[in-house]
DNA sequence: CGACTAGTTGAACGACGTCAACCGTTGTGG
DNA sequence: CCACAACGGTTGACGTCGTTCAACTAGTCG
């Protein structure tokens, strides 16, 4: 293996080159692949940043599933995003010093963190990279307006069944997802979290695509047996992801 | 008049002054300033661009209200964001080649546009905007949150207290509200699409905040009658909106 | 084997939606 | 200058989607 090829299979250059429309230079690789960065594990259910946190590092998912949320006075709880490997979730603290959401594990998660500092002096001696960072954080705005038209303006069927296509569509795009299957060890509390509706319910729709043979999730996995028929359901589209063009 | 007073008063400068961790350097203020802009109006119910468009251009509200929406197949609308004086509304067109929402004029509009290729020029030659910018996209995405979770996790009464707190908010901070009273030109149709209701239930929902005397929304005016019992029955808290410290 | 957590299901309730009628204001054209 | 259409607001009656409460099951861990 020559060092180009592992700079490639380093997380960050993985994701930088899969969102931006340049081709990566060689320093600017090296820049990716040299980012001092500190690798900690969290168990489900731990908080890795919570509110009003001031930190200095950001941190990308390496594996896992990650959250961030949000919780009202009384302790009801919103999901407003899913982290899958690649992502950056925290990226908004390199500009705004106080955190407005907390992240949490949602499985076992491996990450690492890299201080804003080292991440600055890349920026300045890259400015292309800096551009691209900016992009994801805008695609990341692109998902929260999809994800509000859908919880404000979808009934909880099309509104679950659009969930699992963006999900689904995420964990191929990382390469988790074969056959439109994929690990997705979310509970039935933790959906109804970013769904805006109660664990009950979502109890019930769940059987409901289960039973019209749309989907299973158990045993930690998600499995689409109709695609075709969960992306009508939920009237999935997939522009607002902002994906380079490849396969479908 | 010098040319400075002239320069202070320019839209760009006012807002990301408004916005910057630190002060503007002259030839930064002159490079705002100097930004080629295309004023533009527009009518109520106008759009100024809708999804799928590819902007060669930004641009900014110079006065009255926008707002971004999006829609599902069969029609029904979400309002994701509102713009008020200042805002960029559209800034992600730079980063993103295709759009994925619309924006309307809510009330009657006056826009600059601003090149794509003239904001490029601008933050390589001064590198500090940029980050002003990301800033400011960044600080969009925080509202999206808070809207998720106010829409996700709040009843409709608390729901629109909040938006009528975050709207004020903004307007005061732009220099268009007084002692608690604004222009704020929303039909309830409107608002119903804001905070993903039926307008008969935003209807309720305003006469019981009016007869309560929180507020009165008539005229096209927003009066906040009663601020601490509004903001106590919305739970708002104003961190999101990252302000830099002022005055409450 | 007991304790805990996640899932499942029924029944009653409630928040909000839908439908429909009616009112007031505005603006336009005969 | 009036008629009337168009639009936004207002209200009641009723339907429904989703919540809440509660009981029960199944799997897992110590």
């Amino acid at each position: 293996m020559t060092g180009t090829v592992e700079a490639d299979n380093h997380p960050f250059v993985r994701k930088v080159a899969s969102v931006a429309l340049f081709d990566l230079s060689e320093p600017e690789r090296k820049a990716l692949a040299g980012l001092p960065m500190h690798v900690a594990r969290y168990e489900a259910h731990q908080d890795v940043v919570v509110e009003h946190d001031r930190p200095n590092r950001c941190f990308a998912v390496l594996s896992g599933l990650a959250a961030t949320y949000k919780t009202t006075r009384d302790g009801r709880r919103q999901v407003v995003a899913y982290h899958v490997p690649g992502d950056v979730p925290d990226f908004q603290s390199l500009h705004l010093e106080v955190l407005d959401f907390s992240i949490s594990a949602v499985t076992d998660l491996r990450i690492g963190f890299v201080a804003h500092d080292a991440l600055r002096a890349m920026f300045d001696a890259h400015p292309r990279l800096g551009d691209v960072f900016w992009r994801t954080t805008l695609i990341e705005g692109a998902l929260s307006r999809e994800w509000m038209l859908n919880n404000g303006r979808r009934e909880s069927y099309p509104r679950m069944a659009h969930l699992f296509c963006e999900l689904m569509v995420r964990m191929e795009v990382v390469g988790l997802a074969t056959g439109h299957s994929c690990p997705l060890a979310l509970t039935q509390y933790e959906l109804a979290d970013a769904l805006g509706i109660s664990s009950v319910h979502v109890n019930r729709i769940l059987k409901e695509l289960r039973e019209r043979g749309l989907i299973t999730l158990s045993g930690g996995r998600l499995t689409i047996h109709d695609w075709t028929a969960l992306a009508r359901a939920g009237e999935f589209d997939p522009t607002y992801l902002h994906l380079k063009e490849t396969d479908s």
